[in-house]
DNA sequence: TCCATGTAGATGCAGTTGCATCAATATTGG
DNA sequence: CCAATATTGATGCAACTGCATCTACATGGA
């Protein structure tokens, strides 16, 4: 718990003092941005594995950033369909050189820098095995 | 950051069930405990790595909750001296089974629970090194 | 002694979270 | 076809967080 606290801090500040969001916004961004014919809220949820209400407001600050658009969900009257805005892309294009040299920062010198493909392998294991990689390279 | 969300919550839901405090308590308990002879709020914060007003809500929620008892701080008037009151020590040791067959759950049955003492170790030195183990058994 | 600076801890405010619940649409069994 | 139930997503409320700032006491130097 203290190590992902101090990690999430670390990141969390690097994207402040550069003016950016915060950091969920970068993994809900991503997902939305996997999916160009568009992602439904719901299947957001067991992406990122956040409580429904959560993810429901998340979009809304996401909507009112102007980085995401909410569109109709076809054959279905209750759910929408979600979209980047060409705001989003950039933004979240802008958020990863200060996401990843803040991991880097962080890791440099440690142990589990060298060992990082078996700390995954043992976190992954605690996640319910859910989804597939999270590669944001680019 | 997944793994970590998702096994804070399952704790978090198991103490909720149970009618216990939140985890956050029980650390702080657990070290106010670890000092019989009163610990001050200033050397919480480095042990628990929490911000300095978080620290200092926390202790009001615990002294409000009478888990917790201020002093004063002999030789210095503006810090104080923090002691677990009979009510704390009860309700810590109450939370104990509770969290630890949360996480007995949430690790049974993953490489990470073979492999518990490779991964803490690996964690460890990304929280900056800091404190001693946290054993909190009986 | 007095002032400048430093440290301990508290707090107002705005934003976020968890929980419970709601409205709207979908689906299913009779 | 309709009523019961399920699913999708939103929201009121209370609690909690981060940030900036504040008060009170402490300490060091002129």
């Amino acid at each position: 718990m203290r190590a992902s606290r101090q990690v999430r801090e670390a990141v969390e500040r690097a994207l402040k003092a550069a003016g950016l969001p915060p950091l969920d916004w970068y993994d809900a961004l991503w997902e939305i941005e996997q999916a160009p014919e568009g992602i439904r809220p719901n299947a957001l949820e067991t992406r990122l594995l956040l409580p429904q209400y959560g993810l429901s407001r998340l979009i809304a600050r996401l909507v009112e950033a102007g980085y995401v658009a909410r569109g109709p969900s076809p054959g279905d009257g209750r759910g929408q369909l979600l979209h980047l805005t060409d705001a989003g892309r950039a933004v979240r294009r802008a958020m990863w050189p200060v996401y990843g040299a803040a991991l880097t920062r962080t890791f440099a010198g440690t142990r589990a820098e060298s060992e990082a493909a078996r700390l995954a392998a043992l976190l992954k294991g605690l996640t319910g095995e859910g989804r597939p990689p999270q590669p944001p390279i680019a």
